[in-house]
DNA sequence: AAACATTGTTGACACTGGTAACTTTGTCGC
DNA sequence: GCGACAAAGTTACCAGTGTCAACAATGTTT
């Protein structure tokens, strides 16, 4: 009674084991094409013995997605600056960060938004989803209410900023926006209309 | 001699017949896992057959992409409307045409776009994939030629019009952003945010 | 300590991508 | 016409995968 769930019995805490071996196969295999088996070998153990802990394959898969969704709330409230001045002081930091995020973990990023696995991953991670876009949401909230923000509808504009900026975030991934090779000012650039077309328009901001 | 590169020889057209085949189960089934053997079967061959017409799986899947890159500037410049009077009356039709595009085709987008086989099908494809983005920044280019908008680097403007209708296409896809649960305002609210980052503001569009 | 549930291992199955050897078929030089 | 040759398709095989069933070992409970 005083153990929880999924808590180790006899060998070690083999779930986590799987969990983070997983995602250390994600942070350093660039291309990484998943397989259970693999996991197990470097995780010392027997081919089947995931299944003591996975359903299948893709339970696994939408475990490292939900985590994937967690650390990148948690970057971006922490990118958050504690007294933005405008608007743009708010966005910029939050976009760069998102950004940061999808091209420092790119497999992982992937695998978040992948229809692999038949869209069985997307179709359980909703909430934590949601969660992201909700940061988003209350921002362009309060920019509406302190005036800073046109008066549209919410969730349409969230829509277009998530959109662009995971768009973004994918570009850079795919290296068709590499930091090193075209600098950061198409993604800035990229930032800059986003916020215009958020922001109410300014007589010396064109 | 008078032969091209690649000819059906002796049993029919079997190149263009797994193509076709393959596009036929990308628009069908909707949770596609590609497998060669499958579309060797439905193909009426053996499963060696499709070897002799490409080296491995992965460059079926690249032609199967670069196909759909085509078929994508092809819908995009079918949609430009002739004389557009203003930025979003040659907006939006075009950008509701990339949505309907991907969401017609969702397999198939996704697979343009997919780091699948380890990003291999993405390096083959640039240029078909800029091809689509000159459409973009040519409209843009000429927007700001005829001064509706505003002059800030064009390639960033692009990339954040790309981005953010690629963006919200892959969130469509998804289900995110469904036109019967949701109706279609989010998406047009998250176009017009677009418009309103890529226009020079007028006084009366706040 | 004996019964039991948990967790791991071994071994199998059907499937995949890919290669090699073989057979069929069309093309070409004579 | 006809044999040599290359193209295109087939069968047989390999390694590797996801998954499952049977079994062995360990910890928990009464």
């Amino acid at each position: 009674m005083q153990a929880t769930p999924h808590r180790p019995y006899h060998h070690g805490d083999l779930r986590r084991a799987i969990i983070e071996t997983a995602l250390d196969m994600l942070r350093t295999e660039k291309d990484w094409q998943f397989t259970l088996r693999e996991v197990a070998r470097r995780a010392g153990v027997s081919h089947a013995a995931p299944y003591k802990h996975f359903p299948d394959r893709t339970a696994l898969l939408v475990e490292l997605a939900m985590i994937g969704f967690d650390r990148l709330r948690e970057a971006l409230v922490k990118a958050k600056p504690a007294a933005p001045r405008s608007l743009l002081e708010e966005i910029t930091p939050i976009s760069l960060a998102y950004v940061a995020f999808g091209t420092d973990n790119p497999a992982l990023y992937r695998l978040m938004f992948s229809a692999e696995e038949g869209r069985a991953v997307g179709m359980h991670l909703d909430q934590r989803a949601l969660a992201v876009f909700d940061v988003v949401l209350d921002m362009l909230g309060r920019g509406q209410a302190a005036g800073t923000i046109r008066k549209r509808p919410v969730r349409g504009q969230a829509t277009a900023a998530w959109a662009l900026i995971h768009g973004i975030t994918l570009l850079a991934i795919d290296g068709l926006l590499v930091p090193e090779k075209v600098g950061s000012a198409p993604l800035e650039a990229a930032i800059a209309t986003l916020v215009d077309g958020l922001a109410i328009p300014q007589p010396n901001t064109n």
